[in-house]
DNA sequence: ACCTTCGCTGACCATTTGGTCAAACCATTT
DNA sequence: AAATGGTTTGACCAAATGGTCAGCGAAGGT
């Protein structure tokens, strides 16, 4: 009773590389069943269609996208060094997997978050309000620091094309350039989290 | 002998609103007409084709992007104000232009790019680099400057869906959030630049 | 009044595409 | 070896979609 086939792990696989490179619309049926090496009926064979087979790819990832961003459990006291920590494993994960993927079907189909449980609370929120409480950090504007962190952290990989043309950097270039980032998102966040003057919720 | 005649306008207007909603692959000809208050086949008789209205919607957004992006040019010394003008300029374009819709169509089809007159120089980096030059300003990696500014502004706009949702704000919170947004950015990214220790280019 | 040109359209066409189905295939059981 | 049940597929279908075309009507020139 393995709850997933051979065949339907390749198509599974084949599927979300296929929706990630060319998104729902664009994605063909015919080129997923080639890429899993498998025929096209096949394909509604084990998902009856097109829309069932985009549905669990999009669930999947989001899954794992929001498995990372629950990694805020435990209480050290130390959020310096949990912040960073946090975020070289953050960009590490975004780097292999599809944001824009998620961003563009989101974008063309709201439903597809409207359809899904809530998160009942944001670890990253929840972690610095009790540091917060306890007087450890300053009363900085979280929701602010939290866009800064995810803007910081997703918008260059998302716009990696575009970036590398401006900025004159090769594909190995810019590469090396993201080996070091977060470090210096990291250096960045602290900073200014160190720095802010007094804050009141927006 | 005016460029645009009424009905062209009204195409250019509707398939500019259907392709950033639907993009390429998920507009069609007919709601473009529909939308534009025309046959589809009046659609052929100005734009030959599909991929031709694309092209030129594509390159009419990009064009206005480019545009915003090369107020760099005058040598004012003062750069911190030049910036903070500069953010809430820039800020205050994105709101109104999607970003997403350019992010989207590169990544589906890189020619789109390649295509292209490149820019020689980036306003922005010219313009910081004299400075460096003349001694007004530290040795920050401009690079990395660049990037956080473009990641701080274009991100929270892109993700504004995903925002609103993990940070449970309407959009009536959302965008009081967006208003004083782009001085935080100035705030911060003046801090960073201030604060930062030596730094060489990566 | 007639002709020409231009803007515009309904009807139509060819291709693409998601989806179906009966039949073939194959491993396991009896 | 025959029956069984799950898996796979080629052939096919209906709908959607980008694109074409002959022709209609209005405006302007003669």
């Amino acid at each position: 009773m393995s709850s997933v086939t051979d065949s339907e792990q390749k198509i599974l696989d084949a599927a979300k590389k296929i929706f990630e490179a060319s998104g729902y619309n664009g994605a063909r049926m015919q080129q997923i069943a080639d890429e899993a090496g498998i025929s096209k009926a096949s394909l509604h064979y084990y998902f009856r269609s097109k829309e069932n087979l985009f549905e669990r790819i999009f669930s999947e990832t989001m899954e794992e996208f929001m498995k990372v961003l629950s990694t805020w459990e435990d209480d050290t006291e130390d959020w310096e060094l949990k912040l960073r920590v946090f975020l070289v494993e953050f960009f590490k994960f975004l780097r292999t997997n599809s944001l824009l993927f998620i961003l563009r079907e989101i974008n063309r189909n709201p439903d597809l978050l409207a359809n899904r449980p809530k998160k009942k609370k944001v670890g990253f929120m929840n972690y610095f309000e009790r540091l917060q409480e306890k007087g450890i950090l300053k009363q900085v504007d979280l929701q602010l620091v939290y866009v800064f962190m995810h803007s910081l952290c997703s918008y260059p990989l998302i716009n990696q094309i575009i970036f590398k043309r401006t900025l004159k950097m090769d594909q190995a270039a810019f590469d090396a350039f993201l080996e070091h980032y977060p470090q210096h998102v990291a250096d960045f966040l602290i900073l200014s989290i160190k720095h802010s003057n007094k804050k009141t919720k927006i």
